[in-house]
DNA sequence: GTTACTATCAACCATATGGTTTAGTATTTC
DNA sequence: GAAATACTAAACCATATGGTTGATAGTAAC
C-alpha cells in the first residue's frame, strides 16, 4: 500500500479533467516540458502551467527548473494510491463472497 | 481489463469529492438508501440525492425503486476501469525498465 | 382518505474551475 | 547589452459545482 501526501480525493480530483488525464498519458512517455505539454493541447503556456500546478499539488508530478524550462516528471506514488483505493473498494463484493465463505465454513463445522 | 460506459475522466470526477468518497465507502459496506447515505453527512435529502446522480451517470452505482425508498447499490465495473487506469499509468515506469532490459538483451544479442 | 415519509425537480446562490490576456522574471542567444 | 524564449502571476470572465429551499409525486401507515 502506498501512501501519498495529498489526499486522495485531491489525487481523483486533478484526474477528472481530460485535459489533464492526457497530460498525464504524455507524461507516462517520458520527461516534458511545459510547452510540449502545452502545444498538442492547443493552450496557452499560462493555462498548461495551472494544470501541471493542479497536478503537482495532488502529488501526481514534479516540476524540475533546467534553465529557462521547468521539465515535469511522473511521481507514480500518486497514481498507485488511486490504484489502491479504487482496488479495495471494487473488491467489496469479493470480500463480501469471501466473508459469506467463511460464514459457511463455520457453520459446517459446527 | 474492464470498460464502462461513462468514459473514465467522468468517473475520476465524480470520486474527486470528499462526499462522494464517503458515499463510496459508505456502499461498500452493502445497499444504502438515499436517506441512509444522507444522514451521516449531515446534509439535505436533495443534496445527497444529487451526488448520487454524479455517481450513477459515473456508472459507479445503481439506484433501484424499493417502494418509497431508492436503493443504492455499487457497481465494481467503474471502479475496476479506474484501477486498471491508474495501473497501466503508474506501470509506466517498470514498462521502461522492461524496455531498457529488452534493449540491452538485444545488443547482447549481437 | 388523510397524514407522514422518501425522494426528486426546479430555482436559486456562493464559490470553484478552466480558460484567457497582459505584464513581469529568468534564462539563453546574438 | 538587446532580443527572444519559457514560464509564472494576477486579474478577469464564463461556466460548472455543491449546496440550499420550496414545491411536487409516489408510497406507506393509520
Amino acid at each position: 500500500m502506498v501512501d501519498s501526501n495529498a489526499s486522495i480525493d485531491t489525487v481523483f480530483r486533478a484526474l477528472g479533467e481530460p485535459t489533464r488525464l492526457r497530460m498525464i498519458q504524455e507524461l507516462s512517455r517520458g520527461e516534458r516540458t511545459i510547452g510540449d505539454l502545452a502545444e498538442p493541447l492547443d493552450m496557452t503556456l499560462a493555462g498548461a502551467s495551472k494544470h501541471i500546478g493542479v497536478l503537482e499539488q495532488a502529488g501526481l508530478l514534479t516540476r524540475e527548473k533546467r534553465g529557462r524550462e521547468r521539465v515535469c516528471r511522473l511521481r507514480p506514488e500518486a497514481l498507485l494510491a488511486a490504484r489502491d483505493w479504487t482496488q479495495k473498494y471494487s473488491a467489496f463484493w469479493n470480500d463480501r463472497l469471501d466473508a459469506l465463505d467463511a460464514a459457511i465454513r463455520e457453520q459446517d463445522d459446527e
